[in-house]
DNA sequence: CGAGGAGTTGATTCCAATCAATTTCGGTGG
DNA sequence: CCACCGAAATTGATTGGAATCAACTCCTCG
């Protein structure tokens, strides 16, 4: 039933497991070919959705600017996650921008197949509830930790999502993510020199190891504890 | 097909209205006719859900504790609003406590009952889905609030909240709610004296009144664009 | 090799939290 | 009914953390 493969170990079983062939080949499932290049945007906020993607490979951000123009990334999608399904099912326009991070190459499932397969198949339903579920569950996690952590604690989450959506380069251990100071703090909700200052203090306190562009967490507990206002 | 009323005009069509007479029979919906007093809790954060509630009167609060000892209110549920589905949906302890506002009666679903009918109903199923889907819309606006908005834009967001769930009474049109200054700042996300400060502010700038306990927003357009970080 | 973007570091500002001191209010018991 | 107590509300003073502003270096790539 795989129809498609994921590089990253972390990736959860397939969001499709439950569906039998004759359904998988009724999702008229689309695949891109086009590669997304980094930078490219997949959807615009205010569009209307006409299709979930689901990440085949690569990294998504997707991301909002606030009114006073400042960006907050509030996800980020890599191989097996599902984009953009959240609007569809509301009904409603896109309320953020998803753009690749590094090539990206998607698979696109219409509305309409999409909404049929909920109203035929409960277990694929009782999937998609539960992916909501869990995506509420961050969300509203994310909240708390914006509004009570600081800068600190912020940039440590920032940091351990990036090694769980990236994972680290078997060799080297650096994180496989290229992406920028800016997107880091934009990621963590923090302006882009408090996310440099934090880093280097982490930098400096051997939490983590900082060489040019790559990252490398040399003691993933002590970042924990840190992301976790803990008084140590 | 209406099991139960609300008084509040704003409520939006009864979440059960696609049920059949025997679906709603088969729910053993069980009515808690103990009111629960003011500040009592429903349930706790890390208590295992059985049950989802379905608030018949009054007004609850969802709040969290951060770990610094800070409150949050995570959401505020009126008559007809569905409380505490998302950790029974997902299998997961409570991440949260409710706690009543004001006089409150529930009715409750027992877990089993719930998950048969989305198995069963497919129209139910897709209300489920809408209903996590405007959750989670909700959440992201809030947490993108959080990170972005000053103290002013804050509270004013707040005020609006009030306004919404509440109501205003019909003749002296102050809000319908007895929530402390710190209860609102722990909806904003804000302290105690922020909250009472920008409050007063807003007082002297005829945005709202306040009387003693009672606020009336008298200005809704101008509390609106203050809500919106507009330069104005 | 030049230009521009990314990264870094230091100085300054400012918003909101914290700390502190009163005042007001609502309930309760004498 | 009134005095009193504790909680809530209010106001002022101070502090502190992070944003902002500014200057500079270092890459990277055309």
């Amino acid at each position: 039933m795989q129809f498609f493969k994921t590089e990253d170990k972390n990736t959860h079983k397939c969001f499709f497991s439950s569906l039998t062939h004759e359904q998988v080949m009724s999702l008229k499932l689309e695949r891109i070919d086009r590669t997304y290049k980094k930078g490219e945007f997949i959807f615009n906020e205010g569009a209307f959705p006409k299709a979930i993607y689901v990440v085949y490979r690569g990294v998504v951000k997707v991301h909002k600017y606030g009114e006073n123009g400042k960006e907050q990334i509030t996800r980020l999608a890599k191989a097996g996650d599902l984009l953009g399904y959240r609007s569809l099912l509301n009904d409603d326009t896109y309320e953020a921008s998803a753009s690749a991070i590094e090539q990206t190459q998607l698979f696109k499932i219409p509305k309409d197949s999409f909404f049929e397969l909920i109203k035929q198949n409960p277990d694929f339903s009782l999937k998609v509830i539960k992916l909501l579920s869990e995506d509420l569950k961050q969300s509203e996690k994310k909240l708390l930790d914006m509004v009570q952590k600081s800068v600190r604690e912020k940039v440590a989450e920032a940091l351990l999502l990036l090694n769980e959506k990236f994972g680290v380069d078997e060799v080297t251990k650096a994180i496989n993510s290229k992406l920028t100071r800016k997107e880091i703090g934009d990621i963590a909700g923090v302006t882009t020199e408090s996310t440099i200052r934090t880093m280097s203090e982490f930098n400096k306190e051997n939490i983590i190891e900082i060489q040019g562009k790559s990252i490398i967490i040399t003691d993933i507990e002590k970042l924990k504890s840190e992301a976790e206002n803990k008084v140590a």
